[in-house]
DNA sequence: CGAGTGATTGTATAACATAACGCAATCCGG
DNA sequence: CCGGATTGCGTTATGTTATACAATCACTCG
């Protein structure tokens, strides 16, 4: 049967199919803004940087990303592209999916730094999705042994609706 | 001799000390067990690598796993460690930390396939909890949105109460 | 025995990541 | 505008993590 949400389109963030050339322009233009608030200095390497990724919507692994970098005349060695990719994920820019060694933009900038990802076992696409409620689980559990979080790693692995309908296991 | 301990050690999952020879033994006995009921073939090489995750009792690279393994005799390229890793880790026998790119031995051989670490940034310890609410929490998101999880990573990232009290940030 | 299965090993290479250096652009107080 | 401080960029070199591929060995089952 049909699922129960029809959610918001603009600020769909999970694997349904959306307008792209709507949400690279919306993604850069918020880190743009951000980046003017903040006294940062998004130069045209971190800016090349995040377009790609942006562009690709999905995880890209460093090297991947570098070779798109250096088809456009920047840099070609991995410090260039490791260096943009530390500032993007250091300000919530992008993410750095821990499974994959892999980068991904970030789906809303400024929502939220620490998101926890569903990645697509078969199509590779990831989604973002908010982490606070199981972060807060993982809290108290912390808290009890004394332990205190400064940041939480959530990745879930398994199989998106589009590949699950397209090969049922 | 020492060998009585008071069994606090044996269900000791957190940052606690214990007595470690003893942890060793319990867990070696377990795995063997599983093994032998599950028709698992627990290989000499196997075995010594478990081994010495469970002796260092923390996350190691598969390289500095892989150096103990070749001064023992075994064979020293890096596909007979990993090989070896991949055994333990998807029976469960032991963990890999994406976070580090690094392997633990688990702490509870047949609790929970799937725990969530805590890694403590200041001395590398990595302690063990069951993920389970926290799981249960990213589940409901994922049924959601049609996605369905097979496997999910939790690792916080902080200090360990040791730590926050040798040098308190 | 002989075929099949699965483990072990080794060679080679791929993929991911950082150290260290010097130059250039930018910022900022004077 | 000038000059020093800071930050980013490009490059060389190297370190670290992981897998592809193929040959060999050992055990089991028919």
């Amino acid at each position: 049967m049909m699922a129960s949400t029809p959610n918001q389109s603009s600020l769909q963030r999970g694997f349904a199919k959306h307008d792209h050339a709507d949400c690279i322009v919306a993604a850069m233009s918020a880190v743009e803004t951000q980046c003017a608030d903040g006294g940062l200095r998004f130069t045209p390497v971190r800016r090349a940087v995040l377009e790609i990724l942006l562009r690709e919507h999905r995880a890209m692994g460093a090297y991947a990303v570098l070779e798109d970098l250096s088809a456009q005349g920047f840099g070609s060695q991995p410090p260039v592209v490791y260096r943009a990719l530390d500032f993007l994920v250091s300000h919530g820019f992008a993410h750095k999916i821990e499974r994959l060694n892999a980068f991904i933009a970030c789906a809303a900038p400024g929502h939220d730094d620490t998101p926890a990802f569903m990645i697509c076992r078969v199509c590779d696409t990831v989604a973002e999705t908010p982490s606070a409620p199981a972060r807060e689980e993982l809290g108290r559990v912390a808290e009890a042994s004394g332990f205190v979080i400064e940041r939480t790693v959530i990745e879930a692995e398994g199989v998106c609706p589009g590949c699950a309908e397209a090969a049922p296991e």
